[in-house]
DNA sequence: GTTTCCATTTAAAACGTTTTAAATTTTCTG
DNA sequence: CAGAAAATTTAAAACGTTTTAAATGGAAAC
C-alpha cells in the first residue's frame, strides 16, 4: 500500500485529528427531557399520536444535542436501509458515469443513497459485490452485467431474494425488470443513414460478442442491410471488444478484403473515433471516401474532425428509469412484473456521415 | 415521476417477481446444528477458541442455508460499517469519475464499499448528504467541496466527529488530511512551456475564483510569468467558471484587448478545447499563431486537432491516495495528523503548444 | 477419587431503534 | 363530580449480531 508518494507529505499544522465522541442517541434526548425513548422516537418520526408541543421540544433537543438517527439500528429494526446497490463494470467511463448521475438524481429525490461497486468486468468480483450488497446493506440492486460473466445461475439465485433491475448489460436468464437503450433501432438508423448516402459497402466494427448490447446493434446493422437488399458479408464485420487498440488492425483487415467500402458503423463512439484516426492516417477522406457513424454521442463526438455522426442513447435517462423501476419494485412489490423498458435513440447528424 | 417512456413497456414473460424470503440468521444455523448462537458467531469470525471441527460444520451449514451476515446488526454492535462515504460535485465528469475509480480500487482491496453522493455543486445538498452519511452509515468520508459552499462552520462541526479526507476541492477551514493535484506546479509548467516557445503575451482562461484549484493554477501561471520578468496583465485573464459556453466570449475579450497574444493556458482541457474550437473558427492557426495548453489530460486531448498539450494530474491516483489516507485515519487514528499530500503533475507535450 | 487446569461452549447483555400492547393522563358527557 | 372516551405516553420486546463473564466437560495431576 505504501508508495513513493508518501514522501509528498508536508505537515500543515502540528496538531492531531480527534473524533468519534459518542453521538447522541434517542435515549439521551429522552433523558434530558424527562420523557420516554418511545415518545422521542415517535416524535422524531412525526407520529400523529404525539402532542405537537412534545414534538417541538424533542426536535429542539435533537438539534441541540446534534442528534442524528443511527441508520444501522433503524435498518435493523425496520429491515430498510434506504440504500440502493449499483454494480457496474466500470465507473470512469462516459456511459456508466452518466448513468450513475441519473441514478443519483432519482435516488436522492426519493431519499435513497447509492452504494456503488465496480466489477472491472470480472465475474468473481461481481459475485462478491452482489453477495455483499444483498446481505442487509441495500434495499435493492441496479446492475449491469460484466462482460466475463458466464454463469448466471448463482447470480439469479442470490438475486431471487432481492429486488433488482438490470440496465444496459442485461440477460434474460435473470428474470426481472430490464432497462436498455434502443440498441437495435439505433444501429438500424445508423446503418440506414450510411446506406442512404449512396451505393457502396457498409462495414461494422462490433463490440464484445457476448454482450446483448453488441448483439442487438449487430442485428440492427444486419436488418438495415437486408431491408435494402444488401446481403450481409462477414468480411465486412470485425469485432474490437471495446478495445481501441484493436481498431487500426480491424480497419486494415476490412479495407484489405473490401477496398471499396463506403461506410463504417462502429459499436460506440470511442471505436468510431479510433477508426476515423486510422482512416485519416491513411489519407482517406471522411465522409467523402468513407463515412463513419458511431453510437453513444460521447462529448468527443463534437470535437473530433470531422464531427462524428452518431446515435444518442441518453445514458442519464437510462439511469433515471432503472432507478425509478427499482424503487417501484421495492415499495410496491405486488405490482412487480418481469418486463423491459427501452429508452429511445436518436440519430445525431454531424459531418462524418 | 411518470414519464412518457412508460409507454415503452412490453411484457417479456407473464409472471410476477417475488422476493425477500426471510434470509437465514445465525440463530437458524445454531438451531440446525444444536449449538448456541455465540458459538456460531465466533466460528464464522474464525475465533481461535472454537474447535476446528465446529468451525467446519458451521461454515458448511451457513453455505447450505445461504447465510450471509446482516450488516446492519453487525454494524450496530461493532460500530463499524465497512463503508466509506464519497461526496463529489458531479459523478459524470472525467476527473471525478476517474477519482472514483481509484477510490473503488483501494476500498475494495480493503473490503470497504463506497457510498457515493453527488452534490451538483449545491451547498445545501452537500450538507444534507454529509449529515446523512455521518449518521452511522459510514466509517469515514471522502469529500470534494462544492463550488457554492461558503459556510464551512457547520461542515467542520459535523466532520469533527468523523474521519474525513478532502480531495481536489479542499479548504483549510476543515483541518484534516488533504489530497490534491500539484495544481500550482502544473500551471507553472504549462505557462513556462508557453513562454519558452518565444516572445509574446500569454493569456489565462481561469476557473471559478472560489476554488482553491483555480487559485493555485492562477498562482502557478502568475509565478511563471514573474520568473520570466513578464508582468501580470489582468486584461489577459478571463474566468470561465468551468462553463464551456463562456469560452468563445472570453477568447474574444482577450483577443480584442491583446491581439498580439501568443499563448493561452486554460484551467482545464474542456476549456482549452473550446478555446481551440473558437480560435479555429477565427482561422487562427494553432500553435503557429496562438499556442494552447490545457490541464487534466482528458481523453479528448489526444483526439482534438491539433492534439492538446496539457498537464496530466492522475485522477485515479488522487482517489487511491485519498482512500489510503482515510483507511489509515479510520484504523489507526492515533497516528492521524493534519497534513496535505500533493500528487505530482506532468507536462504532456503534444501539438497545440 | 479429588482437585486443578485447560479447551470449549454458553447464557445473557448490549448496540439504538421501532412498535405492540398496555398504562396513564386529559377531556368530555351527563 | 363520576365515569366514559379520547389523547397521549410508556414499558418492554424485538431486530441479528458481538462479546463479557460464566459454565461445562474432560484430561491431567496429585
Amino acid at each position: 500500500m505504501e508508495t513513493s508518494a508518501d514522501n509528498f507529505f508536508f505537515g500543515l499544522l502540528p496538531f492531531t485529528v480527534y473524533f468519534r465522541i459518542m453521538p447522541a442517541t434517542i435515549k439521551d434526548i429522552a433523558q434530558s427531557l424527562g420523557i420516554s425513548p418511545s415518545t422521542v422516537s415517535r416524535a422524531l418520526n412525526d407520529h400523529p399520536q404525539i402532542k405537537d408541543e412534545t414534538k417541538k421540544a424533542v426536535r429542539e433537543m435533537a438539534r441541540k444535542l446534534h442528534y442524528s438517527v443511527n441508520q444501522a439500528a433503524s435498518g435493523l429494526r425496520t429491515n430498510k436501509t434506504f440504500s440502493l446497490g449499483v454494480v457496474v463494470p466500470q465507473i470512469s467511463n462516459y456511459f456508466f458515469s452518466s448513468v450513475l448521475g441519473g441514478m443519483q438524481k432519482v435516488a436522492s429525490e426519493n431519499d435513497y443513497q447509492l452504494l456503488i461497486c465496480q466489477t472491472n468486468e470480472k465475474e468473481d468480483e461481481e459475485l462478491r459485490y452482489v453477495q455483499s450488497l444483498v446481505s442487509g446493506r441495500v434495499d435493492g440492486l441496479l446492475m449491469s452485467i460484466s462482460q466475463e460473466t458466464q454463469n448466471f445461475d448463482r447470480l439469479a439465485e442470490i438475486l431471487s431474494d432481492t429486488p433488482v433491475v438490470l440496465f444496459d448489460r442485461t440477460s434474460e436468464k435473470i428474470p426481472t425488470i430490464h432497462v436498455e437503450a434502443e440498441d437495435y433501432r439505433g444501429a438500424y438508423l445508423a446503418t440506414r443513414h450510411l446506406i442512404s448516402r449512396g451505393p457502396g459497402k457498409i462495414a461494422h466494427l462490433g463490440g464484445p460478442r457476448k454482450l446483448t448490447v453488441s448483439q442487438n446493434r449487430l442485428r440492427g446493422y444486419k436488418d438495415a442491410l437486408e431491408e435494402n437488399n444488401i446481403s450481409f458479408d462477414p468480411g465486412l464485420l470485425a469485432h474490437c471488444e471495446f478495445d481501441i487498440k484493436k481498431v487500426p488492425e480491424a480497419v486494415d483487415k476490412i479495407l484489405a478484403a473490401h477496398p471499396e467500402v463506403k461506410g463504417i458503423f462502429a459499436v460506440n463512439d470511442e471505436i468510431a473515433i479510433e477508426a476515423i484516426l486510422a482512416l485519416k492516417k491513411k489519407n482517406i477522406r471522411i465522409p467523402e471516401d468513407i463515412a463513419v457513424v458511431g453510437f453513444g454521442d460521447y462529448p468527443i463526438a463534437r470535437i473530433v474532425e470531422p464531427n462524428l455522426t452518431t446515435i444518442s442513447h441518453y445514458p442519464a435517462k437510462i439511469g433515471e428509469r432503472a432507478t425509478h423501476h427499482l424503487l417501484k419494485l421495492i415499495n410496491h412489490r405486488e405490482e412487480a412484473a418481469v418486463m423491459k423498458e427501452v429508452i429511445p435513440c436518436e440519430l445525431i447528424n454531424r459531418d462524418s456521415a
